[in-house]
RNA sequence: GGCCCCAUCGUCUAGAGGCCUAGGACACCACCCUCUCAAGGUGGAGACACGGGUUCGAAUCCCGUUGGGGCUGCCA
């Protein structure tokens, strides 16, 4: 029954879809989910993908935020075709739909102010307006809100392809404002007015839309002589916190920007994305773009909330980032550094010994900001060894001191590459009896800092001879500045 | 409170009445591989919220209960 619907529109209508952000704060992954089904959709059926900012209210709205939706969109690939329109500047279209909308009769002015309609309802069971302007026959003037007169009786019903039929009883709908009473339309109605003469054919929105759809309906059937039909609705699940709550800007962090600052890639993004509230069928899970759009379908769009699970985002982007080549990884590495990162990054990207540790990086990173986290022993002007690290694997290891000293005065001849370096220590460690993973850990923690890292020998030839020999020695000496009694016996 | 939506492993999901002793993925645990960490391999634990129907047969259909969520603004 679903698709039959959807099949009926796209069979008499073009296909014209929309997102409409209203730009409140950063673009967040919820909103980027909404576009990308919006988008491929449109791209499915040949449609047009319109973008609208409402941004119907100034006081909330900043213009750095409309930006920011922008940059995130074609972060992720997905462009739009028609747009941005600006709600803000569109102000005589709804205008002209007010002025029809009051010869007739549809709306009543109002002048109540929201503490006279609280102290009125406080006592009822119902709260929301309680029409008490409905029949005053208030004159339309600047200082009044105006309101829809909705109808007392029957039903609005909402023809949703992901719910099916949902019936709202119409004495349920309080007398909703449309424009305030500074004369500026409310989101509903210029979200219908658009969404009327920009022949929107699918309106592919978020949940939390569905209870201020059937105003929608209304006003729509208020406006039309019966030409034009309303949009197919689909409304999508909302994305969950942990908590089971709606994301929000304010409580969650779920910026797309973040993301992109973190080193995540956009790819991974939109596949991860894709799949929140929306499966195959079968059992696949790595989508290109390209795929997508021959793939999605809103017959196949779940109806339950869904948690956005950072764990599965980084298994994601780990397995983007390692199914790159080497030198699209470096180019990665060095795009985000200069156009991503949020600070100023470390590490060398663009440099030879990069390139020389670069496919033992990309097997071990999960995102961009971890690669650099990787080679920051190599690039940091004030390298120091972690506290923690220090502790487990030197301090506590009593052979920690004469491991350092041995493997210094080795590594002072011995040439520095990474086989003859491995031969080196394996030389060391069989003199002593001890596992070669045994004896690198005090040397991986004196010259790169940490207990876990890149593999050893090859860091160290990257690292050079006489840095290495400098931490060694730094270790040494902070070692019997920590523990000056432990002297080897 | 009212209206509306939703309900399969911890998480994302497959499942459109018999193919389900419920499949996959992330996370988790064990083992293997191994210079640490990853990656990879093998194995493991882990779910149909509950109660009534309908049916020869229900995770799948219906009703109710419970639970969760959304909306309830002169925000979007």
């Amino acid at each position: 029954m679903a698709s039959e619907v959807i099949g009926e529109a796209i069979g008499t209508r073009p296909v014209r879809v929309r997102i409409a952000p209203s730009p409140t704060g950063y673009f967040h992954v919820g909103g980027a989910r909404t576009a990308l089904y919006n988008w491929c959709f449109a791209r499915r059926h040949n449609g047009v993908f319109v973008l609208r900012i409402e941004d119907t209210d100034a006081e909330r709205n900043k213009e750095e935020w409309v930006d920011g939706i922008g940059s995130a969109m074609a972060w992720l690939g997905i462009e739009w075709d028609e747009g941005p329109y600006r709600q803000s500047r569109r102000g005589e279209h709804y205008q002209v739909a007010l002025d029809e909308l009051w010869s007739n009769g549809y709306l009543y002015a109002c002048d109540c102010t929201r503490e006279m309609v609280l102290e009125r309802t406080k006592a009822n069971a119902t709260p929301g307006y309680d029409s008490f302007c409905r029949d005053r026959g208030l004159e339309h003037q600047l200082g009044r809100a105006l309101r829809f007169r909705v109808p007392r009786d029957g039903v609005t019903v909402v023809e949703d392809v992901i719910r099916g039929e949902v019936r709202f009883a119409n004495s349920t709908i309080d007398d909703f404002v449309v424009a305030k009473s500074n004369g500026n339309p409310l989101f509903v109605l210029a979200g219908v007015v658009d969404d009327r003469e920009m022949r929107i054919s699918h309106v592919i929105r978020a949940e939390e839309h569905l209870p201020t759809t059937p105003k929608a309906v209304l006003l729509w059937e208020a406006l039309g002589t019966g030409e034009l039909p309303l949009p197919v609705y689909a409304h999508l699940p909302v994305l969950v916190n942990e908590k089971r709550q709606k994301i929000s800007k304010r409580r969650d962090r779920v910026a797309v920007e973040d993301y992109r600052e973190q080193g995540f890639l956009p790819e991974a993004m939109v596949n991860y994305l894709a799949l929140l509230g929306w499966s195959p069928g079968d059992g696949r899970e790595f989508f290109s773009l390209e795929e997508l759009v021959a793939e999605f379908d809103l017959s196949n769009v779940n109806h339950s909330p869904a948690f956005f699970d950072e764990q599965k985002l980084l298994h994601f982007n780990g397995v983007y980032l390692r199914a790159l080549t080497v030198g699209d990884f470096i180019e990665r590495c060095c795009r985000w550094a200069t156009e991503d990162a949020p600070t100023k990054v470390v590490a060398d990207f663009a440099s030879a010994r990069f390139a020389r540790l670069a496919p033992l990086v990309q097997e071990r990173a999960a995102t961009l900001s971890e690669a650099a986290d990787l080679v920051e022993f190599l690039f940091t002007p004030d390298f120091a060894v972690e506290d923690e690290s220090f502790v487990k694997a030197i301090e506590r290891d009593p052979d920690a001191h004469s491991i350092l000293v041995e493997v210094r005065e080795r590594l002072q001849s011995c040439a520095f590459e990474a086989p003859l370096l491995k031969a080196e220590i394996l030389q060391l460690a069989d003199d002593r009896g001890r596992k070669l993973g045994k004896v690198q850990a005090p040397i991986r923690t004196a010259a790169l800092g940490r207990t876990v890292g890149l593999p050893l020998f090859e860091s160290l030839e990257v690292l050079g001879r006489a840095r290495t020999l400098e931490r060694l020695d730094a270790a040494i000496e902070r070692l019997s500045e920590s523990k000056p009694a432990v002297e080897d016996v």
